[in-house]
DNA sequence: GATGTAGTACTACTACTGTAGTAGAGCGCA
DNA sequence: TGCGCTCTACTACAGTAGTAGTACTACATC
C-alpha cells in the first residue's frame, strides 16, 4: 500500500531497479552494481539507501551486520505515479496527447499501435 | 537552438505555459495568473523568472521599468526531453512499453490507438 | 518637490539531491 | 588477543527548488 505519489529522480530509480530486480540487495550488492555503472563510492549509495528508507520508499532489515533493503513500492506504482504528473503537468492531462507525441517524435511507428492493442486485447480479456 | 536536456519541474511547467501561451509576459502577468491558481507572491514568481532566465530557459527583455518574459525554449522540445528521460528511466527506453502502461492502466482505451494512427497518417504524409 | 506606488534586485531560509569522508563497531584470522 | 577489514552511522558540502521578505529605484501625482 502507500500507493500515491512517489516520484523518484533518475539515480533513484536505478537503485530502486536493482531491488526490484533481486527482491532484496545488501547495500554492497547494490553499490558493487551502481558503483560499477557510474563510479559511485560505497557510502554514497549506502546514503541514498537510507534517504529512501526515511522516506518509507524501502525497507531495510538487518541481517548480523549487514543491512538488507527491499522495495516497498513496485515498479509500476512507480510508472504510474510519475507518468500521471508528466501528463498532468505537460500534456494537459491529457494521455492521448502524449501518444501522439510519441508518434509525431518518431519514437514508436503508427504501425506499433496496431500491435500493441492487438497484444493488449489477447493477452487479457480484461483485467482492471 | 538548445535543443536538449530541458527538464523542469511542475511549477516551472506552469511559468513556462504562461508564456507559452502569450509568447510574452511581463512579470506582473505571470504573477497575477500564477498568484491565482497557487498564492504564490509576486516576489516568489520573480525568483523563480530570473532563475529559468540564468538558466538559458528564458529570454528577458526590458520595458522601461518592467521586464518582459518570453521562452527560450519551445513546449515540443521540452515534452520531447521529458519524456526521452522518462521512457530512459522507467520503460528501459522502450516508447512502446509507455504506451502499453497507459493502455493497462485505462489511461488511454485500446480503440484510441486507432483514432490516433488514423488522425496522424491522416494529417501529414511525413513531416520529420 | 515630497510621497506613495509599482516593480526589480538582493538576500535568506528550508528541503532535497548528489556526492563522499570519517568515525566507530563487530568479526575473522594470524 | 590484537590487527585489519567490512559495514554502518553520522556529518558535510554544493547545487537547485520553493518560498518570500526587504531594500532600492523610478514614476506619477498632488
Amino acid at each position: 500500500m502507500k500507493a500515491a505519489n512517489v516520484s523518484l529522480s533518475e539515480l533513484q530509480i536505478a537503485l530502486m531497479r536493482v531491488l526490484w530486480d533481486r527482491g532484496e540487495a545488501s547495500t554492497a550488492e547494490v553499490a558493487s552494481i551502481l558503483g560499477q555503472d557510474r563510479g559511485l563510492a560505497h557510502t554514497t549509495v549506502a546514503t541514498l539507501l537510507t534517504r529512501l528508507q526515511k522516506r518509507g520508499v524501502v525497507g531495510q532489515r538487518r541481517d548480523g551486520r549487514q543491512l538488507l533493503y527491499r522495495a516497498l513500492v513496485d515498479e509500476s506504482a512507480v510508472r504510474r505515479s510519475m507518468v500521471a504528473d508528466l501528463i498532468g503537468s505537460l500534456f494537459s492531462g491529457d494521455a492521448n496527447a502524449l501518444v501522439a507525441h510519441l508518434v509525431e517524435e518518431s519514437e514508436i511507428a503508427p504501425d506499433d499501435l496496431a500491435r500493441i492493442r492487438q497484444r493488449l486485447e489477447q493477452g487479457d480479456g480484461d483485467e482492471r
